[in-house]
DNA sequence: ATAAAAATATGATATATGTCATATAAATTC
DNA sequence: GAATTTATATGACATATATCATATTTTTAT
């Protein structure tokens, strides 16, 4: 079992507040789990009792919507915590976690967490700031998908993409989606998301080559987006 | 100044963990202030440095989209507490709060509400429970809006409606939204929204008299909204 | 009470987006 | 490496929804 005093990803998250005994006492009652992509880390409506503490890759947070589509409310990757809410709130999680890449990811007990919680005040607000932070921006997606049109969507999600996750050498996207996980993410039709990636192509704000996608005009992009 | 001891809608909010000591120090800085329909009680961007309590009356919180148009991301009424996340989060509000009746609402500063944050436990779990159940639903609408069509989603918010605020004696709805309103919460454009109506209408699902709406097939209203 | 303004209603039309069909390209399996 | 499956791409068409125009009703102001 690795020792959770030395690892870099807890600097990134709410865990950044436990002193060197709460690590030591972490360490003891984590377990650590390697998941493939495409696994799923938990399904709606599951009792979770715990939270995940991604070391590292990414997942898609997902909710089934009742015409059956799967729709991606969130990405999530290394340094982040999963079932927060569900923990507080003392429910099942509303959304399912699935790995976009091979993943590792360590799991921390809800009695564990919740000690923390109530003795290390710093922790606990970290955890409020974070879920709050999540509420304003489940807030401004809800009214994006409202109010703006799919190709604002996609040029936005394009471009948020490009700001979270960066590029590789060839200045391509890093995170790498299919076409059917773009739409789901922007709430549109597959056949309409890739219309509207080969329309972007066309006008010279995006590149695609084979799955990968290259923004080439970062500006013209955003004016889309509004 | 009234006294909160007594103030009967403490016991909806999170405020109902005060106990008599800190509910005296409360009513000996909160400040009460009557805003009439129409009113705005803060604006998007704003720093409000407190919380407000509402005593009596509905409001809605608003965000305005890029376009231009207003969204209605929630109502919010007698006994719940506006400005909390904004609070912890320690920034300026991220959505308008405008009364949609005359209503009564304490203010109370912020430095007292963090005071009553860090020493009784029970106060901070009740506003992170809140926050936490605001998040489940902001996701669940985030979902309802890109994936739902808009007759779907009217259906649904009429039903809303009918569940959050009930009926008068008369069965119709006891809130009342313009056209205008109820569009800018399913995120349609005003006459596709009266035009639903007039749909619904016409099926019998509901009765339209003026402004006055009466849901008469809540099944089938239920079915419609998957 | 009357005039003016705003809200509601409906028609006509344009546009965005979804659906279904089919072709091609890429990935996976044997 | 060929065969099969899956993902991407594009066309044709249907449908939902937005927009603009105009009529009617309701509310507000004088």
């Amino acid at each position: 079992m690795s020792k959770c005093e030395q690892c870099i990803v807890r600097e990134f998250s709410s865990l950044k507040a436990l002193n060197k005994d709460e690590l030591v006492k972490l360490a003891g009652c984590k377990t650590s789990r390697i998941i493939r992509k495409g696994e799923v880390i938990f399904e709606e409506g599951e009792n979770v009792n715990g939270i995940f503490c991604i070391k590292d890759g990414v997942c898609k947070l997902t909710k089934l919507s009742p015409n059956g589509k799967d729709h991606i409310v969130k990405l999530v990757s290394k340094g982040e915590l999963l079932g927060q809410r569900s923990m507080i709130s003392d429910e099942p999680v509303n959304l399912s976690a699935v790995a976009l890449e091979d993943m590792e990811v360590c799991f921390i007990p809800k009695t564990e967490v919740m000690g923390f919680f109530d003795k290390n005040n710093q922790f606990s607000m970290n955890v409020m700031k974070t879920i709050c932070g999540d509420l304003k921006e489940a807030d401004s997606h809800t009214v994006n998908m409202a109010q703006k049109t799919v190709k604002e969507r996609l040029a936005e999600t394009l471009l948020h993409l490009h700001d979270t996750f960066g590029k590789n050498e060839d200045d391509s996207l890093k995170i790498q989606l299919s076409r059917d996980e773009l739409a789901s993410m922007i709430g549109t039709a597959t056949e309409s998301c890739i219309r509207l990636l080969s329309d972007f192509n066309k006008l010279g704000l995006i590149k695609l080559v084979g799955k990968k996608i290259t923004i080439t005009d970062i500006s013209k992009l955003k004016k889309i987006s509004e």
